[in-house]
DNA sequence: AACTAATTTAAATTATATTTCAATTTTATT
DNA sequence: AATAAAATTGAAATATAATTTAAATTAGTT
């Protein structure tokens, strides 16, 4: 959480328009998940200019620029979130859709071990949980 | 591993046509990670009155019922295998595009921990590490 | 064999994402 | 501040994956 997104896109010799601004402040201050299309709302709401083709853009350079992360939960649609932050994995209410982060350092290290035991480097991973509440007595 | 996967429909109630059998036969014995396309094109090579809009109501329909596992690594492209088989994980080459499955059950004992310490019941995840091969020197 | 309901094909449609291109904006240069 | 060159934008067109429609076929039942 060192520098804001605008600071990073700077560093990484990204022009920064006005669109590419507004959708970087969305995403910087946002707890959520957006997928583009509320990304596009969110970002109407402050400049209703910006076309969603601009945002689609937008989150596809970013993302390449590893300034977002690209979450895929099995709808259908991608979702985003600010990748500058301590890594994180996803456990996911299937009743609600509420998405919960969690870290746990134990899991990190044995991907790592994992992919090693295989011949890898671990370069990535996805873990998501999926599961339902458990009804307090 | 126990029955087929016709065998598994007929339990389930699903009526077998021939296309069904045919998409069912291709998975049994299918040790990689076909795509809708790649299933219509090994279909196609055994009955080529099968249309590609089967193919995917097959799998979806096979997916509902739990006999299909639908992976999603990252490219746009659903995967299916077969879900009737001692459950892994899959090691996706970044270079190579090469699926590796593995199993870990102390991994699979701290995923249900972790969903268990944030208050849920884990009803399944999703594990995939994305690696490069260490090269031997 | 006839009947009913489910399934099939092929085409149309939907949903998500990407690309095209003229117009505009940005950045660097003067 | 004005200018030129290059990148970015919006709107529409296009691409791609998946789903649905509707008429025809097939499976399972009587």
């Amino acid at each position: 959480m060192s520098e804001t997104i605008s600071e990073r896109c700077e560093i990484k010799g990204l022009r920064m328009t006005n669109q590419r601004k507004v959708i970087a402040e969305i995403i910087e201050n946002t707890f959520d998940h957006p997928d583009v299309e509320e990304l596009y709302n969110r970002a109407s709401a402050i400049d209703d200019s910006i076309s969603i083709a601009t945002v689609y853009r937008t989150v596809k350079l970013f993302e390449e620029s590893g300034i977002l992360d690209k979450l895929e939960f099995g709808d259908g649609r991608a979702r985003y979130e600010n990748a500058d932050r301590e890594h994180h994995d996803h456990l996911i209410d299937i009743n609600s859709g509420k998405v919960i982060e969690f870290v746990d350092n134990e899991i990190e290290e044995l991907q790592e071990l994992i992919a090693l035991r295989l011949g890898y480097e671990l370069r990535g991973h996805k873990l998501e949980l999926y599961g339902v509440p458990i009804k307090k007595a």
